[in-house]
DNA sequence: ATTATCTATAGATCTATAGATAATGC
DNA sequence: ATTATCTATAGATCTATAGATAATGC
């Protein structure tokens, strides 16, 4: 007997009619998640994960092909949510009159949104991709379309930086930005400053940091 | 019969005299290591380690009091290297006169030191930590110490910040300048420019920014 | 009648130990 | 004679499947 349908690139099942599959699904992934954060990967069986999902373990095989599978699943409903955010922030519509400035608030609070959606999902997708190496490479691709975008729209307005350098500054500049919500999110980075300021505090700073690198005009409404 | 004493804190032998005893543990630990990246510590066992590093199941066990143990030393024997490094670095007679500037240099390049000596012990470090996730707090101590040192030293010389939030700002960049040390040396953060530099290049641009940032005064030798 | 779930378990690991052998130390 | 190493394996997992039962869909 054919038990299902899969969706071999991404491992899961797709399937958007039936919701008693999709929440038993999200469960097995949420009990993934927080096993990984508490005991690792190595220490998280198939069993655990069922009994923490208030499910079984042919459960577990009903939805996935195996224990990868699960892994690659849970990779990808992160990922996947920070890939869709990135392509919509990279519509120019969006940016028609941004300043510079702008370019790289828009960016933090993008990035602290993505943050606070994804939660805890990201230090067990760390564990994940630690534990499969293959999956960096699609993880980094993703950072690098990031990285990609808001470099092309910052030089797209060049004439605003006042460095000699502007196209090498605002390369190293995006760097430092993308570093900066690194230190920032991440609990493990002892980041002691930064994480204690709020939201709006860490991005004013950020912001005034870059303004002050690559020599921007003052910022026009303060 | 009693196989040998252990060091129950680091869970491993110490015994330095015996020279074949060293390279036997080396050889495991650099074998795990490399097993580790590969594959991640899920998919690396006991075996495994024997056979790259040449050596028995047996041995390993003879070494290590079990799995755990072997990959507790591996975690020690990087942080070990750091943590020594950094209370070098915090000996005050080493910087008496050492400007703003000077500092955030020496603790770039030692920090910059420190990774080429350590090298891929990093990321097989990462995943031996997402996998045992008690060490993470170790880890984080190391680091935390790392910035309060860094930072006690800028706020001595608080008079050569020309902001008026001065302990604020050397706070926050001192954050930042960890943040890039990370950036920088962590491929698989996608910092294309950074990542294009090299360490001298690295460094001029990093106290740049940090001058600017805290409105240092110019370089004295420039 | 098709999909989702469960229980029970075969088969494949993998960890850790026991016991024998080889190498060093006095 | 003490320490280091090896081979072989018991016992404990853990993955993945088989086959039965419950829930949904037409």
């Amino acid at each position: 007997m054919t038990r299902n349908r899969w969706v071999s690139e991404l491992h899961w099942r797709r399937e958007g009619q039936q919701t008693r599959s999709e929440k038993t699904q999200a469960a097995l992934l949420d009990a993934a998640e927080a096993l990984i954060l508490e005991k690792g990967t190595e220490g998280t069986s198939i069993a655990d994960i069922a009994n923490r999902a208030g499910s079984s373990v042919g459960a577990v095989y009903h939805h996935f092909k195996d224990k990868t599978a699960l892994y690659y699943a849970l990779f990808h409903r992160m990922t996947d949510a920070y890939a869709q955010l990135n392509a919509e922030a990279s519509n120019p519509a969006l940016w028609t009159d941004a300043t510079v400035r702008d370019l790289f608030r828009g960016f933090l609070e993008i990035s602290l949104t993505a943050a606070q959606r994804t939660g805890a999902a990201k230090a067990a997708v760390s564990a994940v991709i630690a534990d499969h190496p293959a999956l960096a490479a699609h993880y980094a691709e993703i950072q690098r379309e990031t990285r990609k975008s808001l470099l092309k729209f910052v030089l797209e307005r060049r004439d605003e930086i006042g460095r000699p350098d502007a196209e090498e500054a605002a390369a190293f500049a995006v760097d430092q930005c993308l570093a900066m919500v690194r230190a920032y999110l991440d609990p493990s980075q002892t980041a002691a400053k930064l994480q204690s300021l709020n939201d709006a505090q860490f991005i004013d700073r950020t912001v005034e940091m870059m303004a002050l690198f690559l020599r921007l005009p003052p910022a026009k409404s303060a």
